[in-house]
DNA sequence: GCCGTTTTCGGCCCGACTGTTTTCAGTCG
């Protein structure tokens, strides 16, 4: 279920959207979409909020505030509904396609009728279009272009797609610039990429956009110049290419990085200390001096703040934690000693006990639990007897690994009712326990949340698995009151897991940071299913990190002993 | 529509590329 804060978002969103449709003053609708933004990643919930409160939120004023106020009550904002009756939802969606933006969709709209994505297109091939003002071939051409990529693909993909792509570009390319890095929505690790930005230092851009071009998986060049090219791959994926001078590096890294809300921040805080940010730097507004420029650390010293992790670009709140220098210190890949969650080829996994335990060896964890799948997984086919063999080969494997803990655990069931697989006196034979719904998604969120609350109360439970179920593009989250679960995970000393499998990323990072204010403790973990499956814990930091999360918030950055002794829960 | 150790009025982030234009509007990020 959205929560209040996306849906009011969302609905000022539109507002901007079909303001900018029928003409209304460009500055009013940059009003709507920052706060919008504001809204959307504001931590404290809009439903109960007085106009005083609301005004609170930086971006939002007296109008907006009120505007909100009527989405509380009627679950709508007036204006979005009298702005929808004049302009028909499906001239808003002929902005969707690529190049096709808010001036032409009202010029078709206006002079031809048309409001819907297939009009559109009938019309242009019956010429309809010609004559129009601002309407070339060329124009028809990249609109029927930009239907067609809508209609194949389009869609964004996972994280680990993209960083793929983006390694591959970045070797290619390397050998050609003094400089070269992936920039964008991956840098800043959001769970799904909708295109991969690549930024490169040299003085001669030529050879690197020739090379850009001709690489094996280009299939279109949208567009192309000295500074910056774009391209398409042959699974549909948009590739951006910016060259810059060297000296330029940290303001384009900067820049390029995004996102747009926290560029558009940190360029207003520029304005107001009498100088201009750009992808070439900080120069002074008066003279056009250049200031810094080098690295990001330079730029956003030179604007009064800290430097700020890319994780957390978002324009969520971290301009003003960074002004009070209270930017949190994120956990990171090499704080992580342990990994709670992984399987074997006894259920699931595809490599042996003993293969997976050289693994977390090679990735010089401290400690690291097998945790194969429960009983009631019947597909698994575990038995008790398997498990308590399995136990005997991880006590004997650990003569093998004196600088590392090999914990015995399993991944338990928790069923509509929210009980395990295994009774209390079994359950007390494990070392950690992770449990995980992996069956009747669609329960009721009062089923669900009940469901979760008791999982947590069973004192043998350590941690909650992959906690919403979702599988990104495949599965929706299951519904669940978060807040409430938070709260039970909090006062009974339950982790929620941070799972890293791509298509999982759950919880996911907005999630992390509601849990978070409410005390709750986590647990990053890989979910490893296979040898490669280690290397996916970046894509499991990433995710804790845009949920704010320090070291001491995530269980498996602990020594063992602290651990242990979270894992005794209240005995 | 928002906001103020430059302002309660008059500003508001900045630049690249394309296409349709003869000097710039639209779109995108």
């Amino acid at each position: 279920m959205a929560r209040a804060n996306d849906e009011a978002a969302d609905l000022i969103q539109e507002l901007a959207d079909l303001l900018s449709i029928t003409g209304g003053d460009g500055f009013k609708i940059r009003a709507y979409e920052k706060a919008a933004r504001a809204i959307a990643g504001h931590p404290d919930d809009i439903s109960g909020m007085d106009l005083a409160g609301l005004r609170k939120i930086p971006a939002v004023g007296e109008a907006i505030a009120k505007k909100v106020l009527d989405y509380n009550a009627t679950g709508t904002i007036r204006q979005v509904e009298d702005l929808r009756a004049q302009i028909p939802a499906g001239v808003r969606a002929l902005t969707a396609i690529p190049t096709l933006g808010p001036k032409k969709a009202l010029a078709v709209y206006e002079e031809l009728g048309i409001s819907s994505v297939p009009e559109l297109a009938e019309a242009i091939k019956e010429g309809r279009l010609r004559g129009l003002k601002g309407f070339g071939a060329k124009t028809e051409d990249n609109i029927l272009h930009g239907i067609d990529l809508m209609r194949q693909a389009g869609e964004r993909v996972l994280i680990d797609v993209a960083a793929d792509l983006a390694e591959e570009i970045v070797a290619a390319l390397s050998p050609l610039a003094e400089r070269c890095t992936h920039a964008g929505s991956l840098r800043r690790m959001r769970e799904t990429i909708g295109d991969v930005d690549i930024l490169a230092a040299s003085t001669e851009p030529r050879p690197i956009m020739e090379a850009f071009t001709a690489l094996p998986f280009v299939t279109d060049v949208i567009a192309s110049g000295d500074k910056k090219t774009s391209i398409r791959t042959t699974r549909g994926l948009q590739v951006d290419l910016r060259v810059v001078p060297p000296e330029s590096w940290g303001a384009a890294l900067q820049y390029f990085t995004g996102s747009q809300g926290h560029n558009i921040r940190t360029r207003e805080i520029a304005v107001r200390a009498g100088l201009k940010l750009s992808e070439y730097g900080l120069f002074s507004a008066e003279s056009g001096e250049l200031i810094v420029s080098e690295t990001e650390e330079e730029v956003y010293e030179r604007l009064g703040l800290p430097w700020v992790p890319p994780t957390l670009r978002e324009d969520g709140g971290e301009i003003e934690a960074a002004l009070k220098n209270e930017l949190p210190r994120l956990v990171t890949a090499q704080d992580l000693r342990g990994d709670l969650h992984s399987h074997t080829d006894l259920t699931d996994g595809v490599a042996t006990l003993e293969e997976m335990v050289a693994a977390a060896a090679e990735r010089g964890l401290e400690y690291y639990a097998i945790t194969d799948h429960a009983p009631n997984l019947f597909m698994q086919r575990m038995t008790d007897e398997k498990m308590l063999a399995q136990r005997e080969q991880v006590r004997e494997l650990q003569a093998k690994y004196p600088d590392l803990t090999l914990l015995h655990g399993t991944e338990l069931n928790i069923d509509p009712d929210g009980e395990v697989d295994w009774d209390a006196d079994f359950l007390a034979g494990f070392d950690v326990c992770v449990a995980s719904v992996h069956s009747a998604f669609t329960q009721s969120q009062a089923e669900m949340t009940r469901r979760f609350v008791r999982a947590c109360e069973n004192p043998h439970v350590h941690v909650i698995g992959h906690p919403t179920a979702r599988l990104i593009g495949k599965r929706s989250p299951v519904d669940a009151d978060w807040d409430e679960v938070f709260r039970a995970a909090a006062r009974t000393g339950t982790a929620l897991e941070v799972d890293s499998f791509p298509d999982r990323l759950d919880l996911p990072a907005d999630l992390i940071r509601r849990a978070r204010r409410l005390g709750v403790k986590f647990s990053i973990d890989t979910d490893a299913h296979a040898l490669g499956h280690h290397r996916n814990i970046r894509y499991g930091v990433g995710t804790a990190q845009r949920g704010w999360l320090t070291p001491d918030d995530v269980i498996n950055t602990w020594p063992l002993d602290r651990l242990r002794a979270f894992l005794r829960k209240r005995s």
